[in-house]
RNA sequence: GGGCCCAUAGCUCAGCCCCGGUCAGAGCGCGCGCCUGAUAAGCGCGAGGUCGAAGGUUCAACUCCUUCUGGGCCCA
């Protein structure tokens, strides 16, 4: 007869195999047709705010990983705190204006451009980020991301726009916001400045070349005096910027010399570099013969090497000994550097290169030459005027453009800044950094206090068509630009109703309050300037245009969560943003994770293509899975992604899910109504609830500080024990009970709260299989995502307990090792097969393990399992030393129905292949 | 070149930080085997690490210090 039928089998329509590109698709189109996202909200409304403030991706093409692994863990911190109780409002953001996007819209325009208006460019550019916004937008939702998708903030927006300007012009009220002539980053083909934070440094190859400065008042100084004719002896990479020298800089407490190389000639260096720059430049064995501080050679002056003028010797700290002669070819006009050291000594800036990189009627000899064809020429000139004293090349890092991919320029220009040190702002960020702002991981403070401490005024202004203008008016009679509140506030005014394309659109005059004169001159002649603002103003402003607007929100935010660049970017701009315009940091925290790497360790990108796409990813594994292992890296350090990794990720997400549908399988004829009460639960059932409440506590607080990690590791391993230990045990009851035994229902009550846990601990992880594990537990009623996190505690076991539990399962792993041997000696084959005889040396553990005889039989699932005094062996202190394990073949015969060996087989007539136990449940089952 | 960070089995992580001292652990993968009532599953056993390298402190270092190497982010 066949009793297969009598068993109570694992039954579940939950499939084994995920096929989660499909099914997601599937349950997010539910999600969104019933607005999951606004449910839990209005679930918890009225519950205290958690405040995760989105930093705006910028919407200029498909999303990367980078972006996956960002929302992820954003979306697993959400969903997270939802459970936990609170009112988490997501508002997704989108970075709009700028550069990248109006590169592109320009693009497409090809040679047509100069025909357009900055009206219409500013219109293809909104065209161009409205497309990869919903193309971000969608993809993010297909990652499992819940939030406000139908309602994102838009730095595009009129009202956001409007509420960014008015952080802007409660800046300029402050007194922060001035405009200055300084060296920037300039960008010849975008002809626009550049911030820090555009530019990229790349291999690049320059003429490396060591121009003599003939000093033209040696006798001035004793040191020099001596030795004259001499000359002083600069290396630079960048002759183009020879026009603009106004000065050689040098170390006030180096070592100078004055030396005779090849050919008689003296020159001054750094003593330190003299050896090496005299083989560089060939020039010989130097003969020392003089030397002297660099302080002793200040006020000196030199001869230009190019023009008219006179260089003068001053002093820096900022000159090193790592190359050239210690003697710093200095331009004000083209280094931030020079500028700042030329301040002091009053001298001007020279500045004879012009937006698109020629050099203007300033430099009359190469007026309309672009600065990298000069080069040469400049190099032929000093030549010919003997001043070459060396010429070769070298490759180093060199600023690039991270638009036009081209090398960058740094020219002086007239720009809006924000000033660092009026009214203390830098001071007051760095105290903010160390006293106001929680950094996790805890080094963040380092390195953006580092930033905050070192970086010069932020320069605010931009020459481009594609941002938010700056209503600066140029005042005919003061003959500069004006920024007037009263201009400010009319413009902010027309925003929010048309949007910043008014500024282009609407005359000047709607502009001018009445009677408006300029405050410097009293004149009233004005025109509109163009510039507009560095888009990091604009995301920079966010904690005011956004989390000031919606009283669900709420600035100080709890928490932003970016990648660890962002300390130099909008951590910083924000930062900066907020301390100047309201006093007080955006955040309470700052969550950073590493960089992706692929698997030999190195940085993702185009050109290595080594670049994993998200997309494929989805479509291949799934979101949840691509989710668990963003969940898998401890992502504070660099984050590795490989086919290899993936591989084990999809595994680990098996196990998890098969772990689900053995649960699901078996609670098919289940509900509460048939939970047992504890005092019916067996042992084992309360230590599997025990580890159960454990996991809990563990995940609980590997959330709280946001270890993700520890969480997919926990519930992991957790499914593998589980699996091993006590769903492996307890399958002879599930299966070969009557179906409302009490001990059944004691495995299935467990089972329950295990599923129930399970699955709530890993919602925020894996949104989708979590929901589709509820919905087949529960009913199509309920989202996972609308319960409460679970609470440890219920089920915890005190520490005996424990000890016990654990010296089961090294007997365990004792006799799973016997019972292995007898396998391979071809004994036994299912371990119930076997008997098992526990001989014990040590009488106490004897006493204690006898009466567990029945229990042991049970965790070795095993068909028989005696426990025996064994002569006491003598220091015995392990287990292993004091138990040993012996493995015969079990007597009696098997039962067909529940395959234990036994005696008892035959007993009944009605069931002779049957053993007690089952010929009982099947008589009963006929009934 | 500067600031900050990372470096433990093939892979992902524990342990190390603020208290140095059991043969450095887990899971996955891998090898071998069992089961065929979780079956494109489940169970068991096993093999894998001179804890990036070199010094130093110490009776004793994966754990503390220094230097170096490789890698990352941000700058120059």
């Amino acid at each position: 007869m066949d009793y297969r039928s009598t068993l109570n089998l694992p039954a579940t329509n939950f499939p084994m195999k995920a096929n989660l590109p499909v099914r997601e698709p599937e349950r997010l189109k539910r999600w969104q047709g019933t607005s999951l996202s606004d449910r839990i909200l209005e679930k918890r409304r009225g519950a205290p705010k958690w405040v995760l403030h989105d930093g705006p991706p910028y919407a200029n093409g498909d999303i990367h990983l980078g972006h996956a692994l960002n929302k992820s863990l954003k979306d697993i911190l959400v969903r997270y705190k939802s459970m936990k109780g609170f009112y988490v409002k997501y508002v997704p953001g989108f970075d709009c204006h700028g550069l990248p996007i109006e590169q592109k819209a320009l693009e497409s325009l090809g040679a047509k451009v100069k025909e357009k208006s900055p009206l219409e460019i500013r219109r293809l550019c909104h065209q161009f980020a409205t497309k990869y916004i919903g193309l971000q937008s969608g993809q993010f939702q297909r990652l499992g991301v819940g939030g406000q998708w139908k309602t994102p903030y838009l730095t595009l927006d009129p009202k956001v726009e409007a509420r960014a300007l008015r952080l802007f012009r409660d800046i300029v009220a402050g007194g922060y916001v001035y405009k200055g002539f300084r060296p920037v980053y300039w960008d010849p083909i975008f002809q626009t400045a550049l911030a820090e934070a555009e530019i990229e440094y790349e291999e690049h190859v320059s003429p490396s070349i060591y121009v003599r400065f003939p000093c033209l008042d040696p006798e001035k100084n004793e040191v020099l005096r001596p030795h004259a004719p001499i000359n002083f002896v600069i290396w630079t990479t960048t002759p183009w910027t020879l026009p603009g020298n106004l000065a050689v800089c040098l170390h006030p407490d180096f070592t100078y010399v004055v030396a005779e190389v090849a050919g008689g000639e003296r020159v001054v260096a750094a003593e330190e570099l003299l050896q090496s720059f005299c083989t560089d430049a060939k020039l010989g064995e130097p003969k020392v013969l003089a030397k002297c501080k660099g302080r002793d050679l200040e006020g000196l002056h030199c001869s230009h090497p190019l023009l008219e003028k006179q260089s003068l010797v001053i002093l820096g700290e900022h000159v090193t000994l790592e190359q050239g002669t210690g003697c710093v070819h200095t331009a004000p006009g083209h280094g931030a550097e020079d500028f700042d050291v030329c301040k002091k000594y009053g001298i001007e800036p020279f500045q004879p290169v012009d937006e698109a990189g020629r050099f203007t009627e300033l430099y009359p000899p190469m007026q309309g030459v672009q600065v990298w064809e000069a080069n040469q020429t400049i190099i032929g000139e000093l030549t010919a005027r003997g001043l070459l004293a060396h010429v070769g090349k070298i490759t180093h890092q060199y600023p690039y453009s991270w638009r036009s991919h081209r090398p960058i320029i740094v020219r002086a220009t007239e720009q809006w800044f924000l000033a660092l040190e009026h009214k203390g702002l830098r001071q007051k960020c760095l105290e903010a950094i160390q006293n106001s702002v929680q950094w996790i991981p805890k080094w963040g403070e380092a390195r953006i206090y580092n930033m905050v401490a070192a970086r010069p005024d932020w320069c605010l202004s931009r020459q481009r068509a594609w941002g938010m203008p700056i209503p600066s008016l140029h005042s005919k009679g003061a003959g500069k630009s004006i920024l007037a509140l009263e201009v400010i506030d009319r413009f902010i005014e027309y925003v929010e109703k048309e949007g910043t394309d008014c500024w282009y659109r609407r005359p000047l005059e709607d502009f001018l309050p009445e009677g408006f004169q300029c405050p410097e001159s009293g004149g009233t002649e004005f025109e509109k300037e163009y510039d507009i603002l560095d888009v990091w103003f604009d995301s920079g402003a966010t904690h005011a245009s956004i989390l000031e607007a919606d009283p669900d929100l709420a600035s100080p935010a709890d928490l932003y969560l970016e990648g660890s660049d962002q300390h130099r970017g909008w951590f910083h701009s924000s930062l900066l943003a907020s301390m100047a315009g309201r006093g007080r940091p955006p955040y309470r925290a700052v969550l950073t994770h590493g960089f992706l790497l692929d698997e030999k360790g190195e940085a993702m990108s185009k050109s290595k293509g080594n670049v994993i796409s998200p997309l494929d990813l989805m479509k291949h594994m799934g979101a949840d899975v691509l989710r668990l292992w963003v969940a898998s890296e401890d992502y504070r350090g660099d984050i590795r992604a490989s086919k290899e990794i993936f591989e084990r990720v999809s595994e680990a997400y098996r196990r998890i899910r098969n772990t689900f549908r053995f649960l699901l399988g078996n609670l098919a004829d289940f509900d509460e109504t048939r939970a047992a009460a504890d005092g019916e639960l067996d042992e084992i059932d309360r230590w599997a609830l025990a580890r159960l409440d454990q996991l809990v506590e563990r995940v609980g607080q590997a959330y709280e500080q946001y270890e993700f990690h520890r969480v997919y590791h926990l519930t992991h391993s957790f499914c593998v024990e589980m699996s091993a230990a006590y769903l492996d045990v307890i399958k002879d009851r599930l299966y070969c009970s009557a179906p409302a035994d009490r001990t059944r229902r004691a495995a299935q009550t467990a089972m329950r709260e295990m599923l129930s846990a399970l699955a709530r601990l890993l919602a925020p992880i894996i949104p989708f299989t979590a929901d589709e594990v509820w919905e087949a537990a529960y009913g199509g009623g309920e989202s996972v995502h609308l319960a409460d996190f679970p609470a440890p505690g219920g089920r915890a076991a005190d520490e005996a307990f424990l000890q016990r539990w654990e010296r089961f399962a090294a007997l365990r792993e004792i006799v799973a090792r016997k019972l292995e041997e007898a396998r391979r000696e071809k004994k036994i084959g299912a371990s119930l097969e076997a008997a098992v005889a526990l001989r014990v040396k040590t009488p106490a553990l004897y006493e204690v393990l006898a009466l567990d005889a029945d229990l042991l039989r049970q965790l070795f699932i095993v068909s028989s399992c005696k426990v025996e005094r064994a002569p006491s062996a003598a220091g015995a202190e392990t287990l292993e030393e004091q138990v040993e394990a012996e493995i015969r073949l079990a007597d009696g015969a098997k039962c067909e129905r529940c395959w234990n060996w036994t005696k008892e087989v035959g007993q009944n007539a009605e069931h002779p292949a049957l053993c007690v136990r089952c010929a009982d449940v099947v008589e009963r089952l006929n009934r």
